[in-house]
DNA sequence: CAGTGGTCTAGACCACTTT
DNA sequence: AAGTGGTCTAGACCACTGA
């Protein structure tokens, strides 16, 4: 019997640029290169990494296709920020009927620690006992109360978040005080009927059909950091979804 | 003055990859290549544009992340088709709570041509006086009612559709019988109350909170061609939407 | 085995931004 | 003018498929 011809294991496979991609990734992890962060130049990086110009380009290009980094041509390679634009584009569907987009603001109704329900165990990933920040708050467009807005984070990832002041635009907030980047997100929808606390908050009558949005967000690594569930009045807007 | 010296106009700049993609989505809308077909090699498709391998191995990619070609490695490059696989995965985004995407039956309710509304007009931008054909449907899971369905047809674009049997998988009966590729989709959504009739065919009671979908579906030209309106119980299923 | 798409490289030139 | 990303090319080799 043969016992130097190894059978062809391809199970170790990973083209270069993915792992050039990895290596990427991990420098955001990591707060090298932190949010905002102007990359060196497509050539250098090559050079540091050692390969091609190309393969780092196709490295850079997927990135920027996951909204993790913007390319912009004559002045470079940057890492994405959590701006409004951003926000507003990538990750808040609900949409006035008039078709503009327009940020909405907040009023905090409730911001402490709890120990984690089973829902938000489940959801988050945590171990029985765990405790949680959880954030209910109030959002309007216009003035117009729109969502009603229960998120729920774990207390180790985020210490001290319902300390302070809890300002509007979360994303930016966990990048720059916590490190922690939200990249993508996943959400389930279901239609409710209010019952009577949320509908008074709402300033409609008990019974009234509302959006429920039900969002879990990942980091950079992947993990779910963040389960929001949102409460949101369709009357006079929609939730707008893409099919590419 | 000087008369011979033009300014730099970038004006008709157009890389020669998306010419070389305009010209395989025209052989697409045009029917050279129909749905499932296979492509010439990327050598062979080279050569016959005229371009390098790479340029069009760069518009064919592009193609593939718009989900209107597939490509298997040592297989080649198709023409996507709208399976029940790509239908489930791309254009239909409710879920049982179970987490396992399942195809819908259908039962048609009503199938005939009619004037076309307002809003008809309005999302297909048809003329006034324009006809369209309009399906009415109830479609279940496991036999559990889910959804009433009406669709909106420009009569003129599918002429005698509503003659015949309506089958359940329309949008490859579109593109066999009518050579229409739909390509993407825009999805509204809101939540609402059902009404006594709705209720009645979804065995529920008047009242019950249901997901209202209005999705504008467009063809491989980027045209409006299909109107649809759903209305979805979400008792036991979901919306669901990732944001990558 | 031949043929396909997938990866990787190297180099040239173009368009855009900033100095 | 210098530096960046964007396009285009040509050629080599790898991984996968099917005959």
């Amino acid at each position: 019997m043969e016992m130097t011809s190894a059978q062809p294991v391809t199970v170790g496979f990973r083209p270069l640029y993915r792992q050039v991609k990895d290596e990427f990734v991990k420098r955001m992890v990591d707060g090298v290169w932190p949010a905002g962060f102007l990359l060196p130049s497509e050539g250098q990086l090559a050079q540091e990494v050692g390969v091609s110009q190309g393969t780092v380009r196709k490295a850079l290009d997927e990135l920027a296709g996951e909204n993790l980094l913007v390319r912009q041509q004559g002045r470079g390679t940057f890492v994405a920020q959590h701006d409004e634009k951003r926000i507003l584009f990538q990750f808040f569907k609900l949409v006035p009927d008039d078709g503009i987009a327009r940020f909405p603001e907040s009023v905090v109704l409730e911001a402490s620690t709890f120990p984690a329900t089973e829902t938000e165990r489940e959801q988050l990933g945590l171990g029985p006992g765990t405790r949680v920040a959880r954030v209910r708050r109030m959002r309007a467009i216009d003035d117009v109360p729109m969502i009603i807005e229960t998120l729920s984070l774990p207390d180790a990832m985020f210490p001290g978040v319902t300390d302070g002041p809890v300002p509007n635009s979360l994303y930016a907030f966990y990048a720059e005080r916590y490190g922690v980047t939200i990249a993508h997100a996943r959400e389930k929808l279901k239609a409710i009927t209010l019952n009577a606390e949320d509908a008074a908050i709402l300033r409609k009558p008990p019974g009234h059909p509302a959006l429920m949005v039900q969002r879990l967000a990942l980091s950079l690594e992947a993990k779910p950091v963040e389960w929001r569930v949102s409460l949101c009045l369709t009357d006079d807007a929609h939730y707008l979804s893409f099919m590419r």
